[in-house]
DNA sequence: CAAGTTTTTGACTGTATGGTCAATAACGTA
DNA sequence: TACGTTATTGACCATACAGTCAAAAACTTG
Protein backbone atom coordinates (compact mmCIF):
# COMPACT_ATOMS: atom_id res chain seq x y z
CA UNK A 1 0.00 0.00 0.00
CA UNK A 2 3.15 2.32 0.06
CA UNK A 3 3.29 4.89 -2.73
CA UNK A 4 5.67 3.63 -4.72
CA UNK A 5 8.90 4.97 -5.93
CA UNK A 6 9.12 6.35 -9.51
CA UNK A 7 12.95 5.52 -10.32
CA UNK A 8 15.07 2.63 -10.60
CA UNK A 9 17.67 2.51 -8.01
CA UNK A 10 20.22 1.34 -10.55
CA UNK A 11 19.47 4.39 -13.09
CA UNK A 12 19.76 6.68 -10.25
CA UNK A 13 23.29 5.19 -9.23
CA UNK A 14 24.60 5.04 -12.49
CA UNK A 15 23.42 9.12 -13.61
CA UNK A 16 25.15 9.91 -10.08
CA UNK A 17 28.53 7.66 -11.06
CA UNK A 18 28.61 9.37 -14.40
CA UNK A 19 29.08 12.90 -12.29
CA UNK A 20 31.57 11.37 -9.58
CA UNK A 21 33.44 9.95 -12.86
CA UNK A 22 33.65 13.45 -14.41
CA UNK A 23 33.80 15.58 -10.68
CA UNK A 24 35.05 13.63 -8.00
CA UNK A 25 33.42 12.80 -4.69
CA UNK A 26 34.12 16.08 -2.65
CA UNK A 27 33.75 18.31 -6.06
CA UNK A 28 30.45 16.80 -6.73
CA UNK A 29 27.53 19.19 -5.33
CA UNK A 30 24.39 18.09 -4.17
CA UNK A 31 22.81 19.89 -6.96
CA UNK A 32 24.45 18.03 -10.05
CA UNK A 33 23.41 14.88 -8.30
CA UNK A 34 19.95 16.49 -8.55
CA UNK A 35 19.89 17.61 -11.95
CA UNK A 36 21.25 14.15 -13.30
CA UNK A 37 19.62 11.80 -11.37
CA UNK A 38 16.49 13.98 -12.01
CA UNK A 39 15.16 13.23 -8.15
CA UNK A 40 15.12 16.02 -5.20
CA UNK A 41 17.13 15.67 -2.45
CA UNK A 42 14.71 14.48 0.08
CA UNK A 43 14.61 11.23 -2.16
CA UNK A 44 17.99 10.61 -2.71
CA UNK A 45 17.99 10.99 1.30
CA UNK A 46 15.59 8.34 1.64
CA UNK A 47 16.89 6.23 -0.92
CA UNK A 48 21.08 6.52 0.20
CA UNK A 49 21.21 8.41 2.80
CA UNK A 50 23.80 10.61 1.71
CA UNK A 51 26.29 11.88 -0.85
CA UNK A 52 28.97 9.40 0.17
CA UNK A 53 26.58 6.69 0.45
CA UNK A 54 25.68 7.22 -2.90
CA UNK A 55 29.21 7.25 -4.08
CA UNK A 56 30.08 4.34 -2.33
CA UNK A 57 26.65 2.44 -4.53
CA UNK A 58 28.49 4.03 -7.64
CA UNK A 59 31.48 2.86 -6.83
CA UNK A 60 30.69 -0.55 -6.00
CA UNK A 61 28.99 -0.72 -9.41
CA UNK A 62 31.63 0.53 -11.04
CA UNK A 63 34.16 -2.00 -9.91
CA UNK A 64 31.26 -4.69 -10.28
CA UNK A 65 31.22 -3.51 -14.26
CA UNK A 66 35.19 -2.83 -14.36
CA UNK A 67 35.65 -6.39 -13.03
CA UNK A 68 32.65 -7.71 -15.37
CA UNK A 69 34.40 -6.06 -18.64
CA UNK A 70 37.56 -7.13 -17.95
CA UNK A 71 36.54 -10.64 -17.28
CA UNK A 72 34.56 -10.40 -20.55
CA UNK A 73 37.55 -9.74 -22.21
CA UNK A 74 39.60 -12.23 -20.66
CA UNK A 75 37.38 -14.50 -21.27
CA UNK A 76 36.39 -15.80 -25.13
CA UNK A 77 37.65 -19.21 -26.29
CA UNK A 78 38.22 -17.95 -29.81
CA UNK A 79 42.01 -16.79 -28.63
CA UNK A 80 45.04 -17.78 -26.44
CA UNK A 81 44.85 -16.60 -23.13
CA UNK A 82 47.79 -14.71 -23.74
CA UNK A 83 46.35 -13.07 -27.11
CA UNK A 84 43.46 -12.02 -24.97
CA UNK A 85 45.49 -10.27 -22.65
CA UNK A 86 47.27 -8.74 -25.02
CA UNK A 87 44.09 -7.52 -26.89
CA UNK A 88 42.91 -5.80 -23.80
CA UNK A 89 45.71 -4.61 -22.71
CA UNK A 90 45.54 -2.43 -26.50
CA UNK A 91 42.10 -1.76 -25.94
CA UNK A 92 42.80 0.14 -22.45
CA UNK A 93 45.53 2.64 -24.46
CA UNK A 94 42.76 3.58 -26.93
CA UNK A 95 40.12 3.54 -24.20
CA UNK A 96 42.48 5.48 -21.50
CA UNK A 97 43.66 8.47 -23.98
CA UNK A 98 39.82 9.65 -24.61
CA UNK A 99 39.76 13.44 -24.38
CA UNK A 100 37.01 13.10 -22.00
CA UNK A 101 37.21 13.96 -18.24
CA UNK A 102 36.18 10.51 -16.68
CA UNK A 103 38.34 9.33 -14.23
CA UNK A 104 37.87 5.81 -12.73
CA UNK A 105 35.64 5.86 -9.57
CA UNK A 106 38.44 3.69 -8.21
CA UNK A 107 40.99 5.71 -8.80
CA UNK A 108 39.07 8.66 -7.70
CA UNK A 109 38.37 6.62 -4.06
CA UNK A 110 41.63 5.88 -3.70
CA UNK A 111 42.90 9.57 -4.17
CA UNK A 112 39.96 11.04 -1.91
CA UNK A 113 39.71 8.17 0.78
CA UNK A 114 40.94 9.71 4.04
CA UNK A 115 42.02 6.72 5.50
CA UNK A 116 42.88 3.44 5.66
CA UNK A 117 39.22 2.71 7.59
CA UNK A 118 37.97 4.71 4.94
CA UNK A 119 35.00 2.97 3.35
CA UNK A 120 36.22 4.41 -0.06
CA UNK A 121 39.45 2.50 0.94
CA UNK A 122 38.18 -0.90 1.32
CA UNK A 123 36.16 -1.02 -1.20
CA UNK A 124 38.36 -0.12 -3.32
CA UNK A 125 40.76 -2.89 -2.26
CA UNK A 126 38.58 -5.22 -2.96
CA UNK A 127 38.10 -4.07 -6.01
CA UNK A 128 41.51 -4.83 -6.88
CA UNK A 129 41.76 -7.80 -4.98
CA UNK A 130 38.68 -8.70 -7.58
CA UNK A 131 40.44 -7.36 -10.74
CA UNK A 132 43.71 -9.00 -9.92
CA UNK A 133 42.17 -11.93 -9.74
CA UNK A 134 40.38 -11.96 -13.14
CA UNK A 135 44.10 -11.50 -14.40
CA UNK A 136 45.28 -14.30 -12.44
CA UNK A 137 42.57 -16.52 -13.79
CA UNK A 138 43.20 -15.84 -17.32
CA UNK A 139 47.30 -15.83 -16.62
CA UNK A 140 46.89 -19.44 -14.93
CA UNK A 141 44.99 -20.47 -18.24
CA UNK A 142 47.85 -19.26 -20.39
CA UNK A 143 51.01 -21.72 -17.84
CA UNK A 144 48.03 -24.58 -18.50
CA UNK A 145 48.56 -23.86 -21.97
CA UNK A 146 52.35 -23.82 -21.76
CA UNK A 147 52.79 -19.97 -23.13
CA UNK A 148 53.96 -19.36 -19.17
CA UNK A 149 56.71 -21.33 -17.73
CA UNK A 150 55.18 -23.28 -14.37
CA UNK A 151 57.17 -20.89 -12.27
CA UNK A 152 55.95 -17.69 -12.99
CA UNK A 153 54.31 -16.31 -10.35
CA UNK A 154 51.54 -15.77 -11.16
CA UNK A 155 49.94 -13.71 -8.29
CA UNK A 156 52.11 -10.42 -8.58
CA UNK A 157 52.03 -10.92 -12.13
CA UNK A 158 48.33 -10.14 -12.21
CA UNK A 159 49.11 -7.38 -9.66
CA UNK A 160 51.25 -5.91 -11.67
CA UNK A 161 48.86 -5.62 -14.59
CA UNK A 162 45.93 -3.76 -12.34
CA UNK A 163 49.08 -1.45 -11.50
CA UNK A 164 50.19 -0.70 -15.41
CA UNK A 165 46.24 -0.14 -16.23
CA UNK A 166 46.30 2.34 -13.35
CA UNK A 167 49.16 4.25 -14.64
CA UNK A 168 47.71 4.25 -18.31
CA UNK A 169 44.44 5.60 -16.81
CA UNK A 170 46.74 8.40 -15.30
CA UNK A 171 49.03 8.92 -17.99
CA UNK A 172 45.90 9.13 -20.74
CA UNK A 173 44.81 12.06 -18.21
CA UNK A 174 47.57 13.73 -18.48
CA UNK A 175 47.17 14.12 -22.44
CA UNK A 176 49.83 11.45 -23.13
CA UNK A 177 48.16 10.39 -26.70
CA UNK A 178 47.05 6.48 -27.76
CA UNK A 179 50.11 5.89 -30.02
CA UNK A 180 52.60 6.87 -26.90
CA UNK A 181 49.94 4.84 -24.57
CA UNK A 182 49.69 1.62 -27.25
CA UNK A 183 53.65 1.52 -26.88
CA UNK A 184 53.47 1.51 -23.33
CA UNK A 185 51.21 -1.00 -23.52
CA UNK A 186 52.93 -3.31 -26.05
CA UNK A 187 56.04 -2.40 -23.41
CA UNK A 188 54.11 -4.10 -20.61
CA UNK A 189 52.99 -6.82 -22.43
CA UNK A 190 56.79 -7.83 -23.07
CA UNK A 191 57.07 -9.34 -19.64
CA UNK A 192 55.13 -12.12 -20.69
CA UNK A 193 57.62 -12.80 -23.58
CA UNK A 194 60.87 -13.22 -21.24
CA UNK A 195 59.67 -14.87 -18.45
CA UNK A 196 62.47 -17.71 -17.11
CA UNK A 197 61.81 -19.37 -14.17
CA UNK A 198 62.60 -16.69 -11.48
CA UNK A 199 62.34 -19.10 -8.83
CA UNK A 200 64.24 -17.10 -6.09
CA UNK A 201 63.98 -13.39 -6.80
CA UNK A 202 65.08 -11.69 -4.21
CA UNK A 203 61.78 -10.16 -2.27
CA UNK A 204 63.43 -8.57 0.44
CA UNK B 1 62.16 51.22 2.73
CA UNK B 2 59.26 48.90 2.69
CA UNK B 3 58.88 46.44 4.97
CA UNK B 4 60.16 43.18 4.85
CA UNK B 5 58.89 39.63 5.32
CA UNK B 6 59.05 37.76 7.84
CA UNK B 7 58.90 34.63 5.99
CA UNK B 8 60.86 32.44 2.83
CA UNK B 9 58.63 31.90 0.00
CA UNK B 10 59.82 28.41 -0.55
CA UNK B 11 59.01 27.80 3.32
CA UNK B 12 55.74 28.57 2.72
CA UNK B 13 55.25 26.84 -0.45
CA UNK B 14 56.57 23.41 1.19
CA UNK B 15 54.64 23.74 3.90
CA UNK B 16 51.39 23.83 2.00
CA UNK B 17 52.76 21.37 0.10
CA UNK B 18 52.41 19.11 3.07
CA UNK B 19 48.87 19.81 3.23
CA UNK B 20 47.61 19.17 -0.45
CA UNK B 21 49.31 15.97 -0.52
CA UNK B 22 47.33 14.94 2.48
CA UNK B 23 44.42 16.96 1.88
CA UNK B 24 43.96 17.09 -1.86
CA UNK B 25 43.46 20.74 -3.70
CA UNK B 26 39.79 20.70 -3.02
CA UNK B 27 39.58 19.35 0.09
CA UNK B 28 42.65 21.27 1.88
CA UNK B 29 40.86 24.45 3.26
CA UNK B 30 42.22 27.70 3.67
CA UNK B 31 42.67 27.57 7.41
CA UNK B 32 44.60 24.23 7.18
CA UNK B 33 47.22 26.28 5.12
CA UNK B 34 47.23 29.44 7.47
CA UNK B 35 47.48 27.16 10.49
CA UNK B 36 50.39 25.04 8.10
CA UNK B 37 52.17 27.36 7.02
CA UNK B 38 52.37 29.89 10.09
CA UNK B 39 50.79 32.99 8.45
CA UNK B 40 48.04 34.79 7.98
CA UNK B 41 45.28 34.97 5.21
CA UNK B 42 45.85 38.01 3.86
CA UNK B 43 49.40 37.57 3.20
CA UNK B 44 49.04 34.36 1.17
CA UNK B 45 46.84 36.54 -0.84
CA UNK B 46 49.29 38.99 -1.31
CA UNK B 47 52.37 36.33 -1.53
CA UNK B 48 50.41 33.94 -3.70
CA UNK B 49 46.88 34.71 -4.86
CA UNK B 50 44.70 32.11 -3.63
CA UNK B 51 44.58 28.45 -2.76
CA UNK B 52 44.76 27.27 -6.54
CA UNK B 53 47.86 29.37 -7.61
CA UNK B 54 49.67 28.04 -4.21
CA UNK B 55 48.80 24.77 -5.01
CA UNK B 56 50.34 25.26 -8.59
CA UNK B 57 53.43 26.61 -6.84
CA UNK B 58 53.58 23.77 -4.27
CA UNK B 59 53.19 21.18 -8.09
CA UNK B 60 55.74 23.07 -9.58
CA UNK B 61 58.24 22.31 -6.80
CA UNK B 62 56.79 18.59 -6.30
CA UNK B 63 57.74 17.84 -9.88
CA UNK B 64 61.29 19.40 -9.57
CA UNK B 65 62.16 17.49 -6.22
CA UNK B 66 60.73 14.51 -8.00
CA UNK B 67 62.66 14.88 -11.22
CA UNK B 68 65.59 15.82 -9.13
CA UNK B 69 65.46 12.62 -6.86
CA UNK B 70 65.01 10.54 -9.74
CA UNK B 71 67.76 12.06 -11.61
CA UNK B 72 69.92 11.79 -8.42
CA UNK B 73 69.15 8.20 -8.07
CA UNK B 74 69.67 7.41 -11.90
CA UNK B 75 72.59 9.34 -12.12
CA UNK B 76 75.58 7.90 -9.58
CA UNK B 77 78.88 6.23 -11.21
CA UNK B 78 78.97 3.26 -9.26
CA UNK B 79 76.71 1.14 -10.62
CA UNK B 80 75.63 0.19 -14.39
CA UNK B 81 72.33 2.05 -15.63
CA UNK B 82 70.55 -1.08 -15.46
CA UNK B 83 71.37 -1.92 -12.20
CA UNK B 84 70.28 1.74 -11.03
CA UNK B 85 66.99 1.65 -12.54
CA UNK B 86 66.28 -1.65 -10.36
CA UNK B 87 67.27 -0.25 -7.38
CA UNK B 88 65.33 2.95 -8.24
CA UNK B 89 62.05 0.95 -8.63
CA UNK B 90 62.72 -1.09 -5.37
CA UNK B 91 62.83 2.05 -3.91
CA UNK B 92 59.79 3.11 -5.06
CA UNK B 93 58.07 -0.18 -3.89
CA UNK B 94 59.23 0.83 -0.45
CA UNK B 95 58.55 4.33 -0.51
CA UNK B 96 55.06 3.76 -1.99
CA UNK B 97 53.70 0.86 0.33
CA UNK B 98 54.35 3.37 3.54
CA UNK B 99 51.02 3.95 5.35
CA UNK B 100 50.69 7.71 5.60
CA UNK B 101 48.08 9.44 3.25
CA UNK B 102 50.20 11.57 1.24
CA UNK B 103 49.77 11.34 -2.39
CA UNK B 104 51.87 13.08 -4.98
CA UNK B 105 50.82 16.46 -5.75
CA UNK B 106 51.04 15.51 -9.52
CA UNK B 107 48.87 12.25 -9.40
CA UNK B 108 46.60 15.10 -7.26
CA UNK B 109 46.70 17.52 -10.69
CA UNK B 110 45.69 15.14 -12.54
CA UNK B 111 42.95 14.03 -10.73
CA UNK B 112 41.49 16.93 -9.44
CA UNK B 113 42.06 19.38 -12.81
CA UNK B 114 39.25 20.42 -14.67
CA UNK B 115 40.41 20.04 -17.96
CA UNK B 116 43.01 20.38 -20.67
CA UNK B 117 43.66 23.50 -20.76
CA UNK B 118 43.90 23.95 -16.48
CA UNK B 119 46.98 25.22 -15.49
CA UNK B 120 46.72 21.87 -13.39
CA UNK B 121 47.00 19.74 -16.48
CA UNK B 122 49.58 21.93 -18.00
CA UNK B 123 52.14 21.48 -15.19
CA UNK B 124 51.39 17.96 -15.01
CA UNK B 125 51.88 16.81 -18.14
CA UNK B 126 55.20 18.81 -18.44
CA UNK B 127 56.01 17.12 -15.06
CA UNK B 128 55.29 13.79 -16.73
CA UNK B 129 57.73 14.68 -19.67
CA UNK B 130 60.25 15.90 -17.46
CA UNK B 131 60.54 12.86 -15.72
CA UNK B 132 60.28 10.50 -18.60
CA UNK B 133 63.20 12.28 -20.03
CA UNK B 134 65.13 11.19 -16.81
CA UNK B 135 64.55 7.27 -17.54
CA UNK B 136 65.27 8.18 -21.07
CA UNK B 137 68.70 9.52 -20.62
CA UNK B 138 69.28 6.27 -18.11
CA UNK B 139 67.62 3.81 -20.43
CA UNK B 140 70.24 5.42 -23.27
CA UNK B 141 73.33 4.76 -20.78
CA UNK B 142 72.29 1.04 -20.98
CA UNK B 143 71.84 0.93 -24.71
CA UNK B 144 75.41 2.82 -25.40
CA UNK B 145 76.64 0.37 -22.86
CA UNK B 146 75.25 -2.74 -24.41
CA UNK B 147 73.14 -3.42 -21.92
CA UNK B 148 69.96 -2.86 -24.10
CA UNK B 149 69.90 -3.80 -27.56
CA UNK B 150 70.46 -0.99 -30.17
CA UNK B 151 66.97 -1.18 -31.48
CA UNK B 152 65.12 -0.37 -28.26
CA UNK B 153 62.35 2.10 -28.12
CA UNK B 154 63.82 4.08 -25.19
CA UNK B 155 61.43 6.86 -25.36
CA UNK B 156 57.94 4.46 -24.67
CA UNK B 157 59.78 2.29 -22.51
CA UNK B 158 60.43 5.59 -20.23
CA UNK B 159 57.27 6.74 -20.26
CA UNK B 160 56.61 2.81 -19.34
CA UNK B 161 58.32 3.60 -16.09
CA UNK B 162 56.73 6.36 -15.08
CA UNK B 163 53.70 4.41 -15.54
CA UNK B 164 54.56 1.83 -14.01
CA UNK B 165 55.54 4.16 -10.98
CA UNK B 166 51.98 5.92 -10.95
CA UNK B 167 50.49 2.38 -10.86
CA UNK B 168 52.07 1.62 -7.67
CA UNK B 169 51.71 4.99 -5.85
CA UNK B 170 48.14 3.86 -6.34
CA UNK B 171 48.07 0.46 -5.08
CA UNK B 172 50.42 1.59 -2.25
CA UNK B 173 47.74 3.70 -1.61
CA UNK B 174 44.96 1.15 -1.49
CA UNK B 175 46.81 -0.94 1.49
CA UNK B 176 48.58 -3.28 -1.13
CA UNK B 177 51.97 -3.98 0.73
CA UNK B 178 55.49 -3.64 0.63
CA UNK B 179 56.17 -7.85 -0.47
CA UNK B 180 53.74 -7.49 -3.72
CA UNK B 181 54.87 -3.99 -4.72
CA UNK B 182 58.05 -5.25 -4.43
CA UNK B 183 57.34 -8.16 -6.39
CA UNK B 184 55.76 -6.01 -9.07
CA UNK B 185 58.44 -4.17 -9.40
CA UNK B 186 60.46 -6.75 -10.22
CA UNK B 187 57.67 -8.02 -12.65
CA UNK B 188 58.01 -4.57 -14.37
CA UNK B 189 61.65 -4.06 -14.41
CA UNK B 190 61.29 -7.34 -16.66
CA UNK B 191 60.91 -6.28 -19.10
CA UNK B 192 64.49 -5.05 -19.63
CA UNK B 193 65.52 -8.86 -19.86
CA UNK B 194 64.08 -10.38 -22.52
CA UNK B 195 64.31 -7.27 -24.78
CA UNK B 196 64.80 -7.92 -28.83
CA UNK B 197 64.82 -5.58 -31.30
CA UNK B 198 61.05 -5.00 -31.74
CA UNK B 199 61.30 -2.85 -35.20
CA UNK B 200 58.47 -3.30 -36.20
CA UNK B 201 55.62 -2.96 -33.47
CA UNK B 202 52.37 -2.77 -34.56
CA UNK B 203 51.48 1.09 -33.02
CA UNK B 204 48.46 0.84 -35.15
C1' DC C 1 63.20 60.73 13.84
C1' DA C 2 59.75 61.25 10.28
C1' DA C 3 57.96 59.71 5.86
C1' DG C 4 56.90 56.21 2.84
C1' DT C 5 56.04 51.67 1.70
C1' DT C 6 54.53 47.05 2.39
C1' DT C 7 53.25 43.45 5.56
C1' DT C 8 50.48 41.77 9.06
C1' DT C 9 46.31 41.13 11.74
C1' DG C 10 41.84 39.99 12.64
C1' DA C 11 37.31 40.98 11.96
C1' DC C 12 34.01 40.71 8.27
C1' DT C 13 31.12 39.10 4.09
C1' DG C 14 28.67 36.70 0.75
C1' DT C 15 27.82 32.55 -1.03
C1' DA C 16 27.53 27.76 -1.81
C1' DT C 17 26.63 23.53 0.15
C1' DG C 18 25.19 19.37 2.69
C1' DG C 19 21.53 18.25 4.96
C1' DT C 20 16.53 18.68 7.23
C1' DC C 21 11.58 19.72 7.85
C1' DA C 22 6.87 19.73 7.22
C1' DA C 23 3.35 19.73 4.09
C1' DT C 24 1.41 17.43 0.15
C1' DA C 25 0.86 13.91 -3.47
C1' DA C 26 0.40 9.23 -5.02
C1' DC C 27 -0.35 4.69 -4.66
C1' DG C 28 -2.33 -0.02 -3.01
C1' DT C 29 -5.66 -2.18 -0.39
C1' DA C 30 -9.65 -3.03 2.23
C1' DT D 1 -13.89 5.58 -1.78
C1' DA D 2 -11.43 6.25 2.51
C1' DC D 3 -7.16 4.85 4.97
C1' DG D 4 -2.41 3.95 5.77
C1' DT D 5 1.97 4.27 4.11
C1' DT D 6 5.71 6.05 1.68
C1' DA D 7 7.48 9.27 -1.90
C1' DT D 8 7.97 13.86 -3.41
C1' DT D 9 8.46 18.79 -3.25
C1' DG D 10 10.29 23.06 -2.20
C1' DA D 11 11.30 26.01 1.28
C1' DC D 12 14.50 26.31 5.02
C1' DC D 13 18.88 26.11 8.08
C1' DA D 14 23.38 26.09 9.82
C1' DT D 15 27.81 26.15 8.62
C1' DA D 16 32.08 26.27 6.46
C1' DC D 17 34.66 28.43 3.43
C1' DA D 18 37.27 31.43 -0.11
C1' DG D 19 38.21 35.69 -0.35
C1' DT D 20 38.24 41.08 1.24
C1' DC D 21 38.78 45.32 3.95
C1' DA D 22 40.77 48.65 6.71
C1' DA D 23 43.48 49.68 10.45
C1' DA D 24 47.81 49.00 12.73
C1' DA D 25 52.67 47.53 12.76
C1' DA D 26 57.36 47.23 11.11
C1' DC D 27 61.01 48.19 8.56
C1' DT D 28 64.34 51.32 5.60
C1' DT D 29 66.10 55.32 4.08
C1' DG D 30 66.68 60.24 3.81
Amino acid sequence: MPRPRKFHESDVVSSAGEVFAVHGLAAATLDDLVRATGLGKQSLYNAFGGKRELFLRALSEDRDEATRAVTEALGHDDASPLEQIRGHMLRMAIDFSSTDRRVSLTTRALVESTGAEDPLSTVTKAGIEQLAGVYAQCLDHARENGDLPAGVNVQSLAVYFVAVTRGMELLGRAGVGRGVLTAVALDALRVLDGQRTEAADDVR
